[in-house]
RNA sequence: GCGGGCGUCGCCAAGUGGUUAAGGCAGCGGCUUGUGGCGCCGCUAUUCGGGGGUUCGAAUCCCCUCGCUCGCCCCA
């Protein structure tokens, strides 16, 4: 024993652990999440966590505030710049690009993991985040938006959550939101003294997000303002009616809100967000849309897709607060309460026979007196508990003893008939 | 990057300048070296996130720092 002279070291900022006791919520939805993949046709794909620097600068765009200060960036021995990665997209579509994938038709994928952008922590988000995303790529029709939209809803309702908010909006085509865009920095720009500060410093940077502003007296001033569906060609209009008319007919409700803006430059057309009234300021569970000029962009093949991502912290949450899920792992079926040197040496092997014979075993390791033992065999949840000691031992038997309910009778048995005992009153 | 709140044992928590830092849960040990779920007894913070300062004296006051948290921003 020494005794603790050092500091104890602690966790980077924002970088959480996840402790056995809730890793169960988390296997939970992910495990929902492959079914709903995989009734979908949908096939995962992993990539690694770090990329080269410039694939998200491309991908997301120079000016975004994700690429511009949130990216956890560094040289590695090469002096090659890396990035862990901040969104799953922009791998994705590498990946695709780089083994050809769309020479053999469309491709449905998804992915899980971290992501990493280096925020100031608060409800809803941390440095290290976990995301599970939908790319489907290589299709254009409307109808692709709404099975992507479909999939990310389905998914949150087999999950239990039925009190979300579907938003969407079109963002046409770039060259609509280029017009449009400038055409809203004109109107920002002669009715620049009556915004709020902060709004007055995003009309050269983000202008679509001042249509977003807080300020009450912005909002009032906007109604004035040229609005984005104005803006859209006949063509965005037309597809984006028709992904309306889509989830209309799957019985998806969604709220247009016209003001909903990516943050990612590589969206176009559709765009949508679900969100949750109990999440405080980080409401958005699920974000996405369509983004047709990616894949031309990172040196692909001009490609229509789709997709969105999914934040789990945000949706673990959700569920943590439902207590839908009730995430305790499972009790062994047997415990081995042993005693005794002899004892003890087989105890072990027995443990590792059982196993193999596919039951969950504890082995108490305490070599505490019986009683003690008989203590955690009860606070291990387990059915039943074999008992070996020195007798047993030299005996070759074990005896099984029942844990619930009233002092049952104990049984002596043979070792190779502990499977079927158990087998046999475990229903 | 900017604001507000908070930080006493693994968890919850009393204590707000006076010297042994309550209590509960959990854990460990004993009553009981071989039979449990109960009970009883005992142990578990030389120390109050960390560092510095003020003071005869600090968990309690001041400064710095780290972390958590809520909001802004941004996004999932």
């Amino acid at each position: 024993m020494t005794s603790t002279i050092v500091e104890a070291l602690q966790s980077l900022r924002g970088m959480v652990d996840l402790l056995p006791e809730q890793i169960g919520l988390w296997q939970h939805v992910e495990a929902v999440a492959r079914e709903q993949f995989r009734r979908a046709g949908v096939q995962e794909i992993r990539t690694p966590l770090l990329e080269v620097t410039e694939l998200f600068a491309r991908g997301i765009g120079e000016a975004t505030d994700v690429v511009g200060k949130e990216m956890y960036s560094f040289l590695d021995r090469g002096e090659r710049s890396c990035t862990l990665r901040p969104e799953g997209t922009a791998s994705v579509v590498r990946a695709v690009i780089q083994h050809g994938l769309l020479s053999q038709g469309a491709q449905r994928l998804w992915y899980g993991g971290p992501m990493f952008r280096y925020e100031r922590p608060q409800k809803g988000r941390q440095r290290q985040f976990h995301q599970i995303g939908v790319e489907l790529l290589g299709v254009g029709d409307p109808r692709s938006d709404v099975e992507a939209i479909a999939l990310a809803w389905d998914l949150l309702e087999a999950l239990g959550l039925d009190d979300l908010t579907l938003e969407l909006n079109s963002l046409g085509t770039a060259e609509d939101r280029a017009s449009y865009r400038a055409e809203l920095v004109r109107w920002l720009e002669a009715h620049l003294e009556d915004l709020d500060p902060d709004s007055q410093s995003r009309v050269h940077t983000n202008p679509l997000r001042v249509l977003d502003s807080k300020d009450a007296a912005t909002q009032a001033l906007l109604a004035g303002a040229p609005q984005l569906g104005d803006a859209l060609g006949g063509e965005s209009h037309q597809r984006f009616s028709r992904v309306r008319q889509g989830l209309e007919a799957l019985g998806i409700p969604f709220r247009l809100n016209p003001r909903l803006v990516r943050g990612l430059d590589y969206y176009s057309h559709t765009a949508f967000e679900i969100t949750s009234t109990h999440l405080g300021a980080q409401a958005t569970v699920c974000g996405g849309g369509r983004y047709d000029g990616l894949v031309q962009q990172l040196g692909g093949p001009a490609t229509p897709a789709v997709g969105w991502a999914l934040g789990l912290e945000r949706l673990v949450l959700l569920l943590a607060q439902r207590q839908t899920a009730p995430a305790t792992p499972p009790p062994p079926d047997l415990y081995v309460v042993n005693r005794g040197e002899a004892a003890e040496a087989w105890a072990l092997a027995l443990t590792r026979r059982w196993r193999l014979a596919g039951l969950a075993v504890e082995l108490d390791l305490s070599g505490a007196a019986f009683g003690k033992q008989f203590k955690r065999a009860d606070r291990s949840g387990a059915l039943w508990a074999a008992v070996i000691g020195e007798s047993e031992a030299a005996e070759g038997v074990v005896v099984l003893k029942e844990l619930r309910g009233e002092a049952g009778d104990d049984r002596r048995l043979a070792p190779e008939a502990v499977a079927s005992a158990l087998g046999l009153a475990t229903p």
